[in-house]
DNA sequence: TGCTTTGTTTTGGTAATACCAAATTTTTTG
DNA sequence: CAAAAAATTTGGTATTACCAAAACAAAGCA
């Protein structure tokens, strides 16, 4: 049943030509026609696959002119240049709130929940996914859904940019000794029902992943270094390359 | 040049029998062919209409079965049903974090923008706009994009249930005295670069507007017993109405 | 009777084609 | 050389046809 349509294949392949470079923003996408020679299809395909590119605010269609390539709305993202400090900074104080709040309002039922997830942790879970859980729970516990959708779109944020990912894949994998202890401290504090005992542990918490990115940036840049000048070594070797 | 093509008013056809209830959420589409007929146009066209819903995420395509509504996000806002209470705890509290960072890095021209926004209000201009100004200054002066994008996303928050813009409506308007004292307020606060002092004047700025919605909810809700006791009291009158 | 199989119908998917209108480009003309 | 007119290009819409998968109904079998 699921045989994908043939034009959303087109699509992925414009927006593949237009990620690549090869339809350069501002630049007129050939005319249909072309476009159906070829892809090996006909007019309509391509038309439709023209209509949800721009239903997506990739292109835009001007009558009689062409079809043109929009800014992507990503570059917007770039443009604003969240990066993962700024991102963990906000999660460091919006979350910090959350489980002060959480402490008051948090049962036994989702305190079990909680603890579930530190288990999967430690047997080795997908880390990820039992990482969201915990930090979905206590955003649930504070029965404020404003609060709830601010702690999902930061989670949302972090997965908006590869570099944010990348930098946070390194430091959850390098030390979930630590984030297991850090996250039993917010679990015991939530239980004891302190809330400012649970908004330090949640600040703990974060301080240490930011530090852990400013380790692994600088840890990055020393490497760029050494490749640069590793390269510039080779540019004025005297020897031969193999 | 700008003639809107047909599958777009057809798209906004179809959109508003969704949103009427005419096609229901679950509720299978008449078939292109027959929605051809309906509308008077041709099959492609309401392909084309179907698409744009599709990517809109209106519908989905089961092939050779039929189009079928989803459910709206619409009503995922609503289903979260956010009120006013939670929108301003959450602002408190975020917004709370955004004035004590703000505290370290606001500049000299920031502070002086804040005191404008100070000057409109007093001078009565559009209030809504002066507030949302003054907040916004606020954001910026994080440095912090992730920390702006969130009050941001509050802020639309507030603009997206008719319930929470006439419950701000009717404290705004009511207080504007106050709201301009509790703005100055945060402005010397960060004036004097004082994280803490900054956090606080905040909190007290939306704990006054809680505490506003609580009276106008109060009052309304008096307001609905007098109304519906006296329906009772014309109910069960003796006397006859004129 | 109840289940399975088979065949028809319905429905969306794709293609080919024709013609239109607006925008663009080229040519013509003053 | 510039303005006007014609031709071309390009997307917009309609018509038609045929295909494949799904849904449905009917017939056959156990």
């Amino acid at each position: 049943m699921a045989a994908k349509r043939l034009f959303w294949s087109i699509v992925e392949l414009i927006e593949a030509s237009i990620n690549s470079g090869n339809f350069p923003v501002g630049s007129r996408l050939p005319p249909e026609r072309e476009l159906a020679q070829r892809f090996n299809v006909s007019r309509p395909t391509i038309r439709e696959a023209i209509i949800a590119l721009e239903v997506r605010g990739r292109v835009e269609v001007k009558t009689s002119s062409g079809v043109y390539v929009l800014a992507s709305q990503q570059s917007a993202n770039l443009l604003k240049n969240i990066n993962a400090f700024e991102v963990t900074q906000a999660r460091a104080l919006v979350e910090g709130e959350v489980a002060a709040l959480a402490a008051a309002s948090i049962n036994e039922q989702e305190l079990e929940d909680l603890n579930q997830t530190l288990i999967d942790m430690e047997k080795g879970k997908d880390m990820e996914a039992a990482d969201r859980a915990f930090h979905k729970i206590i955003a649930n516990a504070t029965r404020n859904e404003a609060m709830k959708s601010l702690v999902e779109s930061l989670w949302n944020l972090r997965a908006s940019s590869k570099e944010i990912i990348e930098d946070y894949d390194s430091v959850c994998s390098k030390d979930s000794a630590k984030t297991i202890a850090e996250h039993r401290a917010i679990y015991n504090a939530l239980k004891s029902a302190d809330a400012d005992k649970s908004r330090t542990a949640m600040h703990e918490h974060f301080h240490r992943l930011i530090n852990t990115l400013f380790d692994a940036e600088e840890t990055r840049a020393l490497e760029k270094i050494k490749r640069e000048s590793s390269e510039k070594r080779d540019m004025y070797s005297i020897k031969r390359q193999a």
